[in-house]
DNA sequence: CTGAAAGCGCTTACAG
DNA sequence: CTGAAAGCGCTTACAG
């Protein structure tokens, strides 16, 4: 490369002022027609880049919005970056994605990091445990935050998530409506708002059916399909054996049912088993997943608008905003044999 | 917040200079340690937060990395992805992550951004008919590349991946050797370097074995869990009967048990599958799934380290670096049955 | 060990 | 419709 170019090696060559080339190269209709083309052309021809990192230190405007989520890999927030992505895209922000693995720590120094950028906002599943304080850090410089998939206790800002507590209660019900009566939950944590609720959807479920609520039949833990894989050893020993599995997530079901697989049951049929998010991969499952439609699609569509439309000056979209879940009943689930 | 806090801010509260202030939060040894100790208290107690738009305008080296791959929902390049991610920390640099989809345009703009904001380096794996001069528009503008599982042709880069041919006739010559003689291969295209070579790979393991190659043995398409999935009916159709598939992944595999499972055949037993890649999945499935490492951690630790090394001013990376796979023989290949 | 000053490449009033 | 000039917040020679 022989030397760099910028507004102003542009600007010399046609003999203009660089405030014409910038707005010019931005269509501002301040600058006559031709001129402009002159000046695009001449651009192009050139290689020029635009340099955001000046043009942001001047606007202190970034282009830049954070998301940062517990872990990429699951499919449950893969399916919700794929939503938040696209809108994004359609509205040319750049997205910095990052993982926090639950750790408290590694979320503080990305929401310094985007601070540090400029970023525009940020959309967050927050880590177990995070503090207010790391919450206001980002407010008071700034930097618009939206939550997704988890609510933090005491702090009232946008949330977009599922119905975990209603939704749960379909699955619940479903299994009792096949005739079930010693209903297994399998894997999550009471650490997390998700958690909480889901368990607190299970209990209510049964409760009102006059179901005893047997908390042995809770086997905690993670949210992956290993997890669930290595769950089946403890569900099938269990001395109340369950027919019916109501499990935290798909992965977890999906995990589940493969060691229920290999014990030489059937699931699906021997044992009924219910999945929650209705991930891509539900359906493929043999026997298909019956399942809970937790909305991903729609929690990273709106929280990207809500973002986009709060940087543009709005602020109605605060709050709690639930999407309601739906169930998917397929072949993971029959009626309790006699 | 009342006003934005900056160096000179600190500055001026001690009545120092910028200029040390700098220095010192930098942890310049020509900055005395106790007007060292003094600078980093008072900016903590202002909430002082670096800009570094500021810096990097000043200094052009931007602490961010660029990523770009097909999906990084795939957990191909999620596990790849991981270790990136977990070197790049370790170095403090901030990593800006895309998918592409096989769209040249959208690989375009993301490398385009990614110069926008002077970004150190990238490392992609390209997307289907990257032209030669995207590559060029990054180097011509001082962003070195690496690139991660796909090569392009008459492009020399530093290249991390997988030997394809070699780990595909791995698997072809494992199912030779269980007797089996009408072999598929299943997904994969021939529009990447990877499809090219692993399909060259399955021919030649069956040539060598003196086995026919049938052309219609092999169904391309998507190499996701869907495909594989939905490639069962057309598999089992097949007028050849073959009695095991080479997957091009393990998704395919995956779901391409999940198929053959529907018709009501039993993977591993009436037909042998073996998949590629040996993601963390492939031992959880049912049967769980005879594979090929891949070397996903490998690839993408290399990588970055190439990267960084070479933002150090190393440049003895150049070429091809091919991870040799290893055979990871589980239960869902078995011996013909005569 | 510390300070004064220039400059990175933009954008934005302001003037004409 | 176009230009001259200031300034965003840092870092880096250079001087002392």
């Amino acid at each position: 490369m022989a030397q760099k170019i910028k507004l102003s090696t542009i600007a010399e060559s046609l003999g203009l002022s660089t405030a014409t080339v910038s707005l010019a190269l931005r269509d501002s209709p301040l600058v006559a027609d031709n001129t402009r083309e002159k000046i695009k052309e001449r651009a192009q021809a050139l290689g020029y880049i635009y340099n955001r990192r000046a043009a942001s230190l001047r606007t202190s405007r970034s282009g830049i919005v954070g998301v940062v989520v517990h872990d990429i890999m699951n499919p449950f927030y893969a399916e919700i970056l794929r939503a938040i992505e696209s809108e994004l895209d359609r509205n040319r922000q750049t997205f910095i994605l990052s993982n926090h693995y639950d750790s408290v720590e590694k979320q503080r120094n990305f929401l310094e990091t985007l601070l540090q950028l400029g970023a525009d906002g940020v959309i967050m599943s927050p880590a177990i445990g995070t503090p207010p304080d790391d919450i206001r850090l980002a407010e008071d410089n700034n930097m618009p935050v939206i939550l997704i998939a988890r609510s933090i206790e005491n702090v009232t800002l946008p949330t977009y998530r599922g119905d975990d507590a209603y939704g749960i209660a379909l699955a619940t019900n479903h299994l009792i409506s096949l005739g079930h009566r010693c209903i297994a939950m399998i894997g999550g944590t009471d650490q997390t708002s998700t958690g909480r609720h889901r368990y607190a959807g299970y209990v209510e479920a049964l409760e009102k059916a006059n179901i005893e609520v047997d908390p042995k039949l809770r086997i905690p833990g993670p949210r992956t399909k290993r997890a669930g894989f290595e769950a089946a050893v403890n569900f099938l020993s269990l001395p109340q054996k369950p027919t019916a599995a109501v499990c935290w997530n798909d992965l977890v079901a999906i995990g589940l049912m493969s060691g229920i697989a290999r014990a030489g049951l059937v699931p699906g049929k021997d044992i009924s088993v219910t999945g929650y998010d209705d991930l891509e991969e539900a359906s493929i499952a043999t026997p298909a997943l019956t399942t809970v439609w937790n909305g991903q699609s729609e929690v990273g569509r709106m929280a990207a608008r809500a973002l986009l439309d709060k940087l543009n000056g709005s602020t109605d979209a605060d709050g709690l905003h639930l999407i309601r879940p739906e169930m998917r009943i397929r072949q993971s689930t029959s009626p309790l044999k006699s």
